[in-house]
DNA sequence: CGACAGCGTAGGGAAACCGTCAAGATGCGA
DNA sequence: TCGCATCTTGACGGTTTCCCTACGCTGTCG
Protein backbone atom coordinates (compact mmCIF):
# COMPACT_ATOMS: atom_id res chain seq x y z
CA UNK A 1 0.00 0.00 0.00
CA UNK A 2 1.28 3.63 -1.12
CA UNK A 3 2.15 5.66 2.24
CA UNK A 4 1.56 9.32 1.09
CA UNK A 5 2.27 11.99 3.81
CA UNK A 6 0.74 15.46 2.82
CA UNK A 7 1.79 18.56 4.36
CA UNK A 8 -0.39 21.91 4.17
CA UNK A 9 -1.51 24.01 6.34
CA UNK A 10 -5.14 24.46 5.10
CA UNK A 11 -7.27 22.26 7.04
CA UNK A 12 -10.10 21.78 4.35
CA UNK A 13 -7.66 20.22 1.89
CA UNK A 14 -5.71 18.52 4.66
CA UNK A 15 -9.18 17.17 4.40
CA UNK A 16 -10.26 16.64 0.94
CA UNK A 17 -6.94 14.72 0.21
CA UNK A 18 -7.05 12.69 3.08
CA UNK A 19 -10.59 11.45 1.87
CA UNK A 20 -9.54 11.51 -1.67
CA UNK A 21 -7.00 9.16 -0.97
CA UNK A 22 -7.72 6.85 1.73
CA UNK A 23 -10.79 5.78 -0.95
CA UNK A 24 -8.19 5.19 -3.19
CA UNK A 25 -6.58 3.11 -0.82
CA UNK A 26 -3.67 4.96 -0.20
CA UNK A 27 -2.41 5.21 3.21
CA UNK A 28 -2.04 8.48 4.20
CA UNK A 29 -0.24 10.80 7.09
CA UNK A 30 -0.88 14.99 7.86
CA UNK A 31 1.18 17.37 8.94
CA UNK A 32 -0.21 20.96 9.05
CA UNK A 33 3.65 22.93 9.31
CA UNK A 34 7.53 22.12 8.21
CA UNK A 35 8.50 21.22 12.12
CA UNK A 36 5.85 17.92 11.98
CA UNK A 37 6.34 17.28 8.40
CA UNK A 38 9.93 16.46 8.95
CA UNK A 39 9.24 14.36 12.08
CA UNK A 40 6.30 12.50 10.20
CA UNK A 41 8.43 11.88 7.81
CA UNK A 42 11.10 10.53 9.79
CA UNK A 43 8.75 8.16 11.18
CA UNK A 44 5.90 7.55 8.43
CA UNK A 45 8.35 6.87 5.93
CA UNK A 46 5.94 7.99 3.00
CA UNK A 47 6.22 6.59 -0.45
CA UNK A 48 5.64 10.28 -1.54
CA UNK A 49 5.11 13.55 -0.11
CA UNK A 50 2.94 16.27 -1.19
CA UNK A 51 4.25 19.50 0.26
CA UNK A 52 2.56 22.62 -0.14
CA UNK A 53 5.44 25.97 -0.34
CA UNK A 54 3.35 28.08 2.32
CA UNK A 55 3.63 26.80 5.47
CA UNK A 56 3.22 28.78 9.17
CA UNK A 57 7.13 27.95 10.51
CA UNK A 58 9.54 27.14 7.56
CA UNK A 59 9.92 27.78 4.48
CA UNK A 60 9.04 25.08 2.00
CA UNK A 61 11.93 24.80 0.07
CA UNK A 62 13.88 24.21 3.28
CA UNK A 63 11.44 21.34 4.06
CA UNK A 64 12.86 20.05 0.84
CA UNK A 65 16.37 20.21 1.75
CA UNK A 66 15.52 18.69 4.95
CA UNK A 67 14.04 15.91 3.51
CA UNK A 68 16.78 15.51 0.94
CA UNK A 69 19.89 15.32 3.48
CA UNK A 70 18.75 12.25 4.62
CA UNK A 71 16.08 10.31 1.99
CA UNK A 72 14.80 10.46 -1.91
CA UNK A 73 11.33 10.19 -1.44
CA UNK A 74 9.82 11.84 -4.29
CA UNK A 75 8.37 15.06 -3.31
CA UNK A 76 5.63 16.59 -4.85
CA UNK A 77 5.58 20.55 -4.21
CA UNK A 78 1.91 22.32 -4.34
CA UNK A 79 1.88 26.22 -4.12
CA UNK A 80 -0.82 29.13 -4.46
CA UNK A 81 2.33 31.23 -5.93
CA UNK A 82 2.40 31.04 -9.82
CA UNK A 83 5.67 32.53 -10.19
CA UNK A 84 8.37 30.39 -12.37
CA UNK A 85 11.10 30.75 -9.64
CA UNK A 86 9.56 29.32 -7.10
CA UNK A 87 9.33 26.48 -8.90
CA UNK A 88 12.55 26.95 -10.09
CA UNK A 89 13.68 26.63 -6.46
CA UNK A 90 11.44 23.85 -5.22
CA UNK A 91 12.57 21.71 -7.98
CA UNK A 92 16.34 22.41 -7.81
CA UNK A 93 16.21 21.82 -3.75
CA UNK A 94 15.10 18.44 -4.80
CA UNK A 95 11.52 18.36 -5.29
CA UNK A 96 10.33 16.10 -8.03
CA UNK A 97 7.12 17.52 -9.14
CA UNK A 98 5.02 21.44 -8.70
CA UNK A 99 1.49 21.46 -8.74
CA UNK A 100 0.12 25.24 -9.02
CA UNK A 101 -3.26 25.57 -6.70
CA UNK A 102 -5.82 25.60 -8.03
CA UNK A 103 -5.24 21.78 -8.74
CA UNK A 104 -7.81 19.43 -10.04
CA UNK A 105 -7.78 16.77 -7.88
CA UNK A 106 -7.63 13.96 -10.60
CA UNK A 107 -4.54 16.13 -11.50
CA UNK A 108 -2.80 15.27 -8.18
CA UNK A 109 -3.33 11.83 -8.06
CA UNK A 110 -2.00 11.04 -11.49
CA UNK A 111 1.03 12.70 -10.74
CA UNK A 112 1.04 10.93 -7.61
CA UNK A 113 0.76 8.08 -9.32
CA UNK A 114 3.42 8.41 -11.95
CA UNK A 115 6.12 9.81 -9.32
CA UNK A 116 5.14 6.12 -7.60
CA UNK A 117 5.86 4.20 -10.28
CA UNK A 118 9.20 5.79 -11.20
CA UNK A 119 10.12 4.89 -7.70
CA UNK A 120 8.58 1.77 -7.07
CA UNK A 121 11.54 -0.86 -8.62
CA UNK A 122 13.92 1.34 -6.26
CA UNK A 123 11.65 -0.02 -3.40
CA UNK A 124 12.55 -3.22 -4.68
CA UNK A 125 15.99 -3.06 -4.24
CA UNK A 126 17.68 -5.16 -1.37
CA UNK A 127 17.00 -2.67 1.55
CA UNK A 128 18.48 -5.85 3.43
CA UNK A 129 22.07 -6.07 4.86
CA UNK A 130 24.29 -8.15 7.07
CA UNK A 131 25.83 -7.18 9.75
CA UNK A 132 27.89 -9.77 11.07
CA UNK A 133 24.97 -12.18 12.48
CA UNK A 134 22.09 -10.17 12.25
CA UNK A 135 20.26 -8.81 9.16
CA UNK A 136 19.13 -5.31 9.05
CA UNK A 137 15.65 -4.37 6.50
CA UNK A 138 15.68 -0.49 6.52
CA UNK A 139 12.19 -1.17 4.69
CA UNK A 140 10.70 -2.80 7.71
CA UNK A 141 12.51 -1.30 10.02
CA UNK A 142 13.66 -4.34 11.79
CA UNK A 143 16.47 -6.14 13.05
CA UNK A 144 16.79 -9.94 13.33
CA UNK A 145 17.29 -11.31 16.04
CA UNK A 146 14.83 -9.67 18.12
CA UNK A 147 16.76 -6.24 17.92
CA UNK A 148 15.45 -3.43 18.78
CA UNK A 149 16.56 0.23 17.98
CA UNK A 150 15.55 3.52 19.00
CA UNK A 151 14.49 6.48 16.37
CA UNK A 152 17.91 8.00 16.89
CA UNK A 153 19.17 4.31 16.40
CA UNK A 154 17.92 4.16 13.25
CA UNK A 155 18.00 7.34 11.78
CA UNK A 156 22.25 7.28 12.36
CA UNK A 157 22.01 3.44 11.28
CA UNK A 158 20.33 4.39 7.78
CA UNK A 159 22.39 7.45 7.40
CA UNK A 160 25.80 4.91 7.12
CA UNK A 161 23.97 2.36 5.52
CA UNK A 162 22.84 4.19 2.76
CA UNK A 163 26.63 4.73 1.77
CA UNK A 164 28.09 1.21 1.86
CA UNK A 165 31.97 1.84 2.32
CA UNK A 166 32.07 5.55 2.49
CA UNK A 167 33.10 7.53 4.86
CA UNK A 168 30.48 9.88 6.63
CA UNK A 169 31.60 13.13 8.35
CA UNK A 170 31.34 13.56 11.83
CA UNK A 171 29.55 17.16 10.93
CA UNK A 172 27.35 15.51 8.17
CA UNK A 173 26.22 12.86 10.59
CA UNK A 174 25.21 14.92 13.36
CA UNK A 175 23.51 17.63 10.88
CA UNK A 176 21.17 14.92 9.50
CA UNK A 177 20.52 13.37 12.54
CA UNK A 178 20.33 15.34 15.23
CA UNK A 179 19.93 19.12 13.10
CA UNK A 180 21.88 22.19 12.09
CA UNK A 181 22.94 22.96 15.54
CA UNK A 182 24.39 20.37 16.68
CA UNK A 183 27.00 20.18 14.58
CA UNK A 184 30.26 20.06 17.25
CA UNK A 185 28.37 17.77 19.62
CA UNK A 186 30.33 14.62 18.98
CA UNK A 187 29.59 13.43 22.12
CA UNK A 188 26.60 11.99 21.02
CA UNK A 189 27.97 10.03 17.96
CA UNK A 190 30.47 8.16 20.50
CA UNK A 191 27.44 7.40 22.64
CA UNK A 192 24.76 6.17 19.63
CA UNK A 193 27.45 4.53 17.80
CA UNK A 194 28.56 2.10 20.91
CA UNK A 195 24.86 1.79 21.70
CA UNK A 196 24.84 0.37 17.40
CA UNK A 197 27.89 -1.68 17.79
CA UNK A 198 26.35 -3.34 21.50
CA UNK A 199 23.71 -3.91 19.64
CA UNK A 200 24.47 -5.06 15.94
CA UNK A 201 28.66 -6.13 15.79
CA UNK A 202 29.49 -9.65 17.30
CA UNK A 203 32.25 -8.32 19.52
CA UNK A 204 31.17 -4.84 20.10
CA UNK A 205 34.75 -3.55 21.51
CA UNK A 206 36.53 -4.94 17.97
CA UNK A 207 33.87 -3.38 15.66
CA UNK A 208 34.34 -4.74 12.00
CA UNK A 209 31.19 -3.22 10.17
CA UNK A 210 30.88 0.31 11.75
CA UNK A 211 34.33 1.28 11.60
CA UNK A 212 36.01 4.75 13.45
CA UNK A 213 37.73 7.19 11.49
CA UNK A 214 39.59 9.04 13.91
CA UNK A 215 39.19 12.55 13.41
CA UNK A 216 37.03 12.36 10.67
CA UNK A 217 33.66 10.61 10.96
CA UNK A 218 32.58 7.07 10.79
CA UNK A 219 31.89 4.15 7.90
CA UNK A 220 29.93 1.23 7.49
CA UNK A 221 32.11 -1.67 5.83
CA UNK A 222 29.70 -4.24 4.43
CA UNK B 1 27.12 15.01 -20.86
CA UNK B 2 22.84 14.65 -20.75
CA UNK B 3 20.98 13.59 -23.77
CA UNK B 4 17.80 15.23 -24.42
CA UNK B 5 15.39 14.67 -27.17
CA UNK B 6 12.70 17.56 -28.15
CA UNK B 7 9.92 16.39 -29.88
CA UNK B 8 7.56 19.29 -31.07
CA UNK B 9 6.39 20.82 -34.35
CA UNK B 10 6.64 24.71 -33.33
CA UNK B 11 10.09 25.02 -35.62
CA UNK B 12 10.47 28.23 -33.62
CA UNK B 13 10.16 26.20 -29.74
CA UNK B 14 12.83 23.67 -31.62
CA UNK B 15 14.89 26.17 -32.16
CA UNK B 16 14.84 27.92 -28.89
CA UNK B 17 15.40 25.07 -26.82
CA UNK B 18 17.78 23.68 -29.20
CA UNK B 19 20.14 26.86 -28.07
CA UNK B 20 19.18 26.78 -24.83
CA UNK B 21 20.01 23.34 -24.18
CA UNK B 22 23.44 23.41 -25.61
CA UNK B 23 24.27 26.49 -24.25
CA UNK B 24 24.14 24.55 -20.88
CA UNK B 25 25.82 21.65 -22.45
CA UNK B 26 22.98 19.42 -22.96
CA UNK B 27 23.00 17.07 -26.32
CA UNK B 28 20.19 17.75 -28.12
CA UNK B 29 18.46 15.54 -30.85
CA UNK B 30 15.57 17.28 -32.74
CA UNK B 31 11.74 15.87 -34.47
CA UNK B 32 9.23 17.34 -35.35
CA UNK B 33 6.73 14.52 -35.22
CA UNK B 34 5.64 11.16 -33.93
CA UNK B 35 7.12 8.69 -35.88
CA UNK B 36 10.64 10.60 -36.35
CA UNK B 37 10.37 10.71 -32.20
CA UNK B 38 10.34 7.04 -31.73
CA UNK B 39 13.04 6.10 -34.60
CA UNK B 40 15.02 9.10 -33.06
CA UNK B 41 14.57 7.71 -29.69
CA UNK B 42 15.79 4.36 -30.21
CA UNK B 43 18.71 5.51 -31.97
CA UNK B 44 19.49 8.55 -29.81
CA UNK B 45 18.81 6.90 -26.49
CA UNK B 46 18.22 10.14 -25.00
CA UNK B 47 18.39 10.80 -21.21
CA UNK B 48 15.43 12.87 -21.48
CA UNK B 49 12.20 13.11 -23.91
CA UNK B 50 10.71 16.44 -23.73
CA UNK B 51 7.86 15.37 -25.96
CA UNK B 52 4.59 18.23 -26.62
CA UNK B 53 1.48 16.03 -27.38
CA UNK B 54 0.31 18.33 -30.31
CA UNK B 55 1.77 16.32 -32.97
CA UNK B 56 0.86 16.35 -36.89
CA UNK B 57 0.97 12.34 -36.98
CA UNK B 58 0.14 10.74 -33.95
CA UNK B 59 -1.50 11.39 -30.79
CA UNK B 60 1.17 12.53 -28.06
CA UNK B 61 -0.03 9.83 -25.63
CA UNK B 62 0.52 7.10 -28.13
CA UNK B 63 3.97 8.29 -28.44
CA UNK B 64 4.22 7.80 -24.72
CA UNK B 65 3.48 4.49 -24.40
CA UNK B 66 5.66 3.74 -27.43
CA UNK B 67 8.36 4.79 -25.67
CA UNK B 68 7.24 2.75 -22.64
CA UNK B 69 6.99 -0.53 -24.50
CA UNK B 70 10.75 -0.51 -24.69
CA UNK B 71 12.25 2.43 -22.43
CA UNK B 72 11.99 4.43 -19.36
CA UNK B 73 13.85 7.21 -20.04
CA UNK B 74 11.83 9.90 -18.42
CA UNK B 75 9.32 12.01 -20.42
CA UNK B 76 7.83 15.69 -19.83
CA UNK B 77 5.14 16.04 -21.85
CA UNK B 78 4.38 19.70 -23.33
CA UNK B 79 0.64 20.88 -24.11
CA UNK B 80 -1.25 23.85 -25.53
CA UNK B 81 -4.05 22.21 -23.62
CA UNK B 82 -4.73 23.21 -20.16
CA UNK B 83 -7.07 20.46 -19.43
CA UNK B 84 -6.55 18.70 -16.40
CA UNK B 85 -7.59 15.72 -18.86
CA UNK B 86 -4.79 15.64 -21.07
CA UNK B 87 -2.24 15.82 -18.24
CA UNK B 88 -3.86 12.70 -16.68
CA UNK B 89 -3.85 10.73 -19.95
CA UNK B 90 -0.53 11.89 -20.50
CA UNK B 91 0.78 11.09 -16.49
CA UNK B 92 -0.78 7.67 -16.21
CA UNK B 93 0.33 6.55 -19.67
CA UNK B 94 3.77 6.37 -18.35
CA UNK B 95 4.89 10.56 -18.91
CA UNK B 96 7.23 11.63 -15.76
CA UNK B 97 6.41 15.73 -15.91
CA UNK B 98 4.03 17.77 -17.39
CA UNK B 99 4.17 21.24 -18.30
CA UNK B 100 1.50 24.07 -19.88
CA UNK B 101 2.46 25.98 -22.88
CA UNK B 102 3.22 28.65 -22.76
CA UNK B 103 6.07 27.72 -20.15
CA UNK B 104 9.13 29.63 -18.62
CA UNK B 105 12.27 28.29 -20.42
CA UNK B 106 13.65 28.43 -16.83
CA UNK B 107 10.92 26.31 -15.48
CA UNK B 108 11.37 23.58 -18.40
CA UNK B 109 15.37 23.66 -17.67
CA UNK B 110 15.06 22.98 -13.84
CA UNK B 111 12.01 20.11 -14.46
CA UNK B 112 14.46 18.53 -16.87
CA UNK B 113 17.27 19.06 -13.77
CA UNK B 114 14.68 17.15 -11.53
CA UNK B 115 13.85 14.20 -13.33
CA UNK B 116 17.43 13.16 -14.70
CA UNK B 117 18.41 13.43 -10.99
CA UNK B 118 16.20 11.00 -10.39
CA UNK B 119 16.56 8.80 -12.77
CA UNK B 120 20.72 8.80 -12.49
CA UNK B 121 21.40 8.80 -8.97
CA UNK B 122 24.71 6.88 -10.79
CA UNK B 123 25.65 9.90 -11.36
CA UNK B 124 27.92 10.06 -8.19
CA UNK B 125 30.91 9.29 -10.20
CA UNK B 126 33.62 7.46 -8.28
CA UNK B 127 36.35 9.56 -8.10
CA UNK B 128 39.06 6.65 -7.76
CA UNK B 129 42.30 7.45 -8.56
CA UNK B 130 44.87 4.88 -9.32
CA UNK B 131 48.40 5.14 -7.47
CA UNK B 132 51.10 2.11 -8.51
CA UNK B 133 48.77 -0.84 -7.12
CA UNK B 134 46.55 1.45 -4.50
CA UNK B 135 43.10 2.77 -5.81
CA UNK B 136 42.13 5.92 -4.21
CA UNK B 137 38.69 6.98 -3.87
CA UNK B 138 38.19 10.90 -2.55
CA UNK B 139 34.58 10.87 -2.54
CA UNK B 140 34.31 7.73 -0.05
CA UNK B 141 37.80 8.29 1.37
CA UNK B 142 38.83 4.73 0.93
CA UNK B 143 42.14 3.18 -0.43
CA UNK B 144 42.33 -0.25 -2.10
CA UNK B 145 44.44 -2.76 0.24
CA UNK B 146 43.16 -1.77 3.52
CA UNK B 147 45.22 1.35 3.71
CA UNK B 148 44.21 3.85 5.95
CA UNK B 149 44.90 7.32 5.85
CA UNK B 150 44.91 10.42 9.05
CA UNK B 151 42.85 13.35 8.60
CA UNK B 152 46.25 15.48 7.40
CA UNK B 153 47.10 12.72 4.90
CA UNK B 154 44.01 13.10 3.38
CA UNK B 155 44.00 16.90 2.67
CA UNK B 156 47.45 16.25 1.78
CA UNK B 157 46.64 14.28 -0.72
CA UNK B 158 43.62 15.24 -2.12
CA UNK B 159 45.56 18.80 -2.46
CA UNK B 160 47.87 16.63 -5.49
CA UNK B 161 45.09 14.38 -6.86
CA UNK B 162 42.99 17.21 -7.73
CA UNK B 163 45.67 19.09 -9.81
CA UNK B 164 47.12 16.32 -11.82
CA UNK B 165 50.63 16.57 -12.96
CA UNK B 166 50.78 20.38 -11.96
CA UNK B 167 53.47 21.05 -9.37
CA UNK B 168 51.78 22.88 -6.56
CA UNK B 169 53.86 24.96 -4.37
CA UNK B 170 55.38 24.48 -0.86
CA UNK B 171 53.65 27.47 0.15
CA UNK B 172 51.08 26.46 -1.24
CA UNK B 173 50.43 23.31 0.20
CA UNK B 174 51.38 24.36 3.34
CA UNK B 175 48.77 26.84 3.93
CA UNK B 176 46.03 25.06 2.66
CA UNK B 177 46.42 21.81 4.63
CA UNK B 178 48.17 23.56 7.89
CA UNK B 179 47.02 27.39 7.37
CA UNK B 180 47.97 30.51 6.65
CA UNK B 181 50.82 30.58 9.54
CA UNK B 182 52.65 27.59 8.85
CA UNK B 183 54.12 29.03 5.31
CA UNK B 184 57.56 28.52 6.13
CA UNK B 185 57.81 24.71 8.07
CA UNK B 186 58.75 22.78 5.34
CA UNK B 187 59.23 20.18 7.24
CA UNK B 188 55.78 19.47 7.70
CA UNK B 189 55.80 18.36 4.38
CA UNK B 190 58.70 16.08 3.88
CA UNK B 191 57.11 14.31 6.91
CA UNK B 192 53.59 14.09 5.79
CA UNK B 193 54.88 12.95 1.82
CA UNK B 194 56.96 10.19 3.33
CA UNK B 195 54.12 9.02 5.39
CA UNK B 196 52.03 8.78 2.12
CA UNK B 197 54.51 7.69 0.18
CA UNK B 198 54.68 4.72 2.53
CA UNK B 199 51.57 4.04 1.95
CA UNK B 200 50.80 4.62 -1.49
CA UNK B 201 53.87 3.88 -4.26
CA UNK B 202 55.20 0.50 -4.56
CA UNK B 203 58.40 1.37 -3.51
CA UNK B 204 58.59 4.44 -1.17
CA UNK B 205 62.30 4.64 -1.53
CA UNK B 206 62.22 5.96 -5.68
CA UNK B 207 58.87 7.94 -5.72
CA UNK B 208 56.86 7.39 -9.22
CA UNK B 209 53.45 9.63 -8.16
CA UNK B 210 54.32 11.31 -5.33
CA UNK B 211 57.51 13.52 -7.22
CA UNK B 212 59.55 15.86 -5.04
CA UNK B 213 60.49 19.30 -7.25
CA UNK B 214 63.16 20.18 -5.21
CA UNK B 215 63.16 23.75 -4.05
CA UNK B 216 59.78 23.93 -5.26
CA UNK B 217 56.57 21.81 -3.96
CA UNK B 218 55.54 18.30 -5.15
CA UNK B 219 53.68 16.80 -7.73
CA UNK B 220 51.16 14.23 -8.28
CA UNK B 221 52.14 12.03 -11.75
CA UNK B 222 49.14 9.89 -12.83
C1' DC C 1 87.88 18.56 0.02
C1' DG C 2 84.70 20.87 3.14
C1' DA C 3 80.61 23.83 3.94
C1' DC C 4 75.97 24.31 3.09
C1' DA C 5 71.19 23.84 1.79
C1' DG C 6 67.43 20.88 0.86
C1' DC C 7 65.44 16.40 1.52
C1' DG C 8 64.18 11.86 3.82
C1' DT C 9 63.73 9.14 8.15
C1' DA C 10 63.09 8.07 13.04
C1' DG C 11 61.22 8.69 17.61
C1' DG C 12 59.07 10.91 21.76
C1' DG C 13 55.95 14.00 24.27
C1' DA C 14 51.62 16.56 24.16
C1' DA C 15 47.17 17.24 22.68
C1' DA C 16 43.12 15.83 20.59
C1' DC C 17 40.13 12.24 19.99
C1' DC C 18 37.56 8.09 21.15
C1' DG C 19 35.08 4.38 23.98
C1' DT C 20 32.85 3.46 28.17
C1' DC C 21 30.39 3.79 32.52
C1' DA C 22 27.14 6.28 35.05
C1' DA C 23 23.65 9.45 36.27
C1' DG C 24 20.41 13.29 35.45
C1' DA C 25 16.69 15.18 32.34
C1' DT C 26 12.95 14.61 29.29
C1' DG C 27 8.93 12.87 27.11
C1' DC C 28 5.32 9.49 26.54
C1' DG C 29 1.83 6.13 27.73
C1' DA C 30 -0.57 3.76 31.44
C1' DT D 1 0.56 10.93 38.78
C1' DC D 2 3.89 7.28 38.10
C1' DG D 3 7.03 4.26 35.52
C1' DC D 4 9.58 3.30 31.53
C1' DA D 5 12.19 4.18 27.44
C1' DT D 6 14.88 7.45 25.40
C1' DC D 7 17.69 11.30 25.07
C1' DT D 8 21.17 14.37 27.21
C1' DT D 9 25.18 15.42 30.04
C1' DG D 10 29.35 14.54 32.83
C1' DA D 11 33.69 12.20 34.01
C1' DC D 12 37.73 9.21 33.12
C1' DG D 13 41.17 6.04 30.99
C1' DG D 14 43.09 4.42 26.62
C1' DT D 15 44.38 5.25 21.85
C1' DT D 16 45.42 7.81 17.69
C1' DT D 17 47.21 11.65 15.67
C1' DC D 18 49.88 15.62 15.53
C1' DC D 19 53.76 18.54 16.44
C1' DC D 20 58.53 18.98 17.18
C1' DT D 21 63.50 17.78 17.63
C1' DA D 22 67.29 15.25 16.02
C1' DC D 23 70.17 13.03 12.61
C1' DG D 24 71.82 10.98 8.11
C1' DC D 25 71.97 11.53 3.12
C1' DT D 26 72.76 13.86 -1.41
C1' DG D 27 74.06 17.26 -4.59
C1' DT D 28 76.14 21.93 -5.34
C1' DC D 29 79.48 25.28 -5.00
C1' DG D 30 83.46 27.64 -3.32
Amino acid sequence: MTRVLIVDDEPQLLRALRINLAARHYEVALADDGGSALRQAAQFHPDVVVLDLGLPDIDGVEVVHGLRGWTSVPIIVLSGRAGSQDKIDALDAGADDYVTKPFDIEELLARIRAVTRRASPHETQPVQIRIGERTVDLAAKTVSGGVRLTPTEWRLLELLLRHPGRLISQRQMLTEVWGAGYAKETHYLRQYMAQLRRKLEPDPARPVHLITEPGMGYRFAP
